[in-house]
DNA sequence: CCCCATGTTGTAGG
DNA sequence: TCCTACAACATGGG
């Protein structure tokens, strides 16, 4: 379940088991999400340590004792299981083994995970032009972000160029939180509700990380607990409804988050 | 069988 | 140039 919060949960995961020990094999159980030729893989990081780990928006990024850096994304279904004395889990598509015969399974159910290797931090980020992680910059470089921007804010928040880390689920949930309905004219939100967007991202994406990214206890006045057309608003006498917003199956209050065109 | 699902990317059109 | 919609990718679950 991968956008920036959960991203930073398997962060810590990865340097609370695989860091420091060298890596003796790689096994590439399905090689679809491979960015690059799997003896390339083999070459960057047998041998070698992951030695530090950052997050940028939804991709995770490994340093290595080596050259060469590892980066992860894990697309809707993605996730890291460290285990021993075992076979791999269930839809593993690549498989890291250590010198103490622990193993990392990079495990993706549906396949949309990818794996990158790159240079540096710098040139990942320039190579996919990711914008700011979303919990890494000041008011002002938010509110400068927006600045420029036309389109509807669901869109801005979600899109990876601007804001890194902000997917569908939170997107919606940090609107909701602000009242402001998703297919809003970035140009049209006041100074104001800006800050407070700004203020309400850290606060939902904070709360996720505290709460490990189990949705259940997640507080019950959030709107991801009642992600359902029809379902009460937990804020007011509204029902909540479903949209598409760019493909993407879009939840709000139409009575808390009024349009303005 | 149909539709849905936390993501990204390329294409087409306004 | 910027913005939006949409298909494609792949696969399990309701």
């Amino acid at each position: 379940m991968p956008e920036l919060p959960e991203i930073t949960l398997y962060k810590e995961y990865l340097d609370a088991t695989a860091l420091d020990k060298k890596i003796t094999s790689i096994d590439f159980l399905n090689t679809s999400g491979l960015q690059a030729p799997k003896e390339a893989f083999i070459k960057a990081f047998e041998g070698n340590k992951f030695t530090g780990s950052r997050r940028l928006g939804k991709y995770l990024f490994i340093e290595t004792s080596g050259e060469k850096a590892l980066v992860l994304h894990f697309g809707m279904t993605g996730k890291l299981e460290y285990y021993k004395n075992q076979d791999p889990p269930k839809y593993s598509g690549v498989v890291f083994s250590f010198e103490d015969n622990d193993h990392l399974a990079f495990v993706c159910r549906r396949k949309l995970g990818k794996l990158f290797i790159a240079e540096s931090l710098e040139e990942f980020r320039q190579r996919k032009e990711l914008g700011h992680d979303a919990l890494d910059l000041s008011e002002d470089e938010f509110l400068e972000l927006l600045e420029s921007k036309t389109g509807i804010i669901k869109g801005v928040l979600t899109d990876q160029h601007v804001l890194a880390g902000i997917g569908n689920l939170y997107s919606d949930e940090m609107l909701y939180q602000c009242k402001i309905h998703p297919k809003t004219k970035t140009n049209l939100i006041s100074e104001k509700d800006k800050k407070q967007l700004f203020r309400k991202m850290q606060k939902v994406l904070e709360m996720a990380i505290n709460k490990e990214g189990v949705r259940k206890d997640f507080p019950d006045s959030y709107l991801i607990k009642h992600r359902k057309e029809g379902d009460d608003c937990p804020a007011c006498e509204g029902k909540i409804k479903q949209i598409k917003v760019s493909g993407r199956s879009t939840y709000f209050c139409p009575s808390c988050q009024k349009e303005q065109k």
